[in-house]
DNA sequence: GCCAACGTTGGC
DNA sequence: GCCAACGTTGGC
């Protein structure tokens, strides 16, 4: 099981869109090392959802349901998609605010590569962004 | 809306 | 293969 954060800016893609439409296909990625993190996702993993640019704030949780396939969006075969799901909103979003002055996020990409749109998270990180969030995943 | 940081592109 | 120029992203 591996933890991941991905980032969109709600004014393409935001969270309660992503909750409408149950489920998604995560395109756009354009950038080697978001796509190579892409390709690492397994079925089953957790993934972090972040609004960048408005909120800056972690706003939900989403499990990969498909691992990664040929982007549909694009015939440069480059590039590839991976199916999400909703799991939880986040009941007290994180913000990049928060996440910074944490002692223990300091190192994460998010903060580090703030450009980075794919990455992948320590089950500890994960965990202490829940924690903040006070938010439970069902059975774990 | 600005600008710094970063990644990518393309000329040499 | 290097590096300057350019485009994009995202925090402020």
């Amino acid at each position: 099981m591996s933890y991941w954060l991905v980032k969109q800016e709600p004014s393409k893609y935001s969270w309660e869109q992503f909750i409408q439409d149950k489920k998604t296909f995560w395109d756009g990625v354009r950038n080697y090392q978001a796509r190579n993190n892409l390709k690492e996702m397994k079925k089953g993993d957790q993934v972090l959802f972040y609004h960048s640019v408005v909120g800056k704030e972690v706003v939900g949780v989403a499990i990969v349901t498909k691992e990664a396939y040929p982007d549909p969006t694009t015939d440069d075969e480059r590039w590839v998609v991976v199916d999400l799901k909703p799991v939880i909103s986040i009941k007290n979003p994180v913000t990049l605010e928060d996440i910074k002055s944490h002692p223990e996020l300091q190192s994460i990409a998010l903060v580090k590569q703030s450009r980075l749109s794919v990455s992948p998270l320590t089950e500890k990180e994960f965990n202490i962004i829940l924690k903040m969030g006070n938010t439970k995943i069902k059975g774990v």
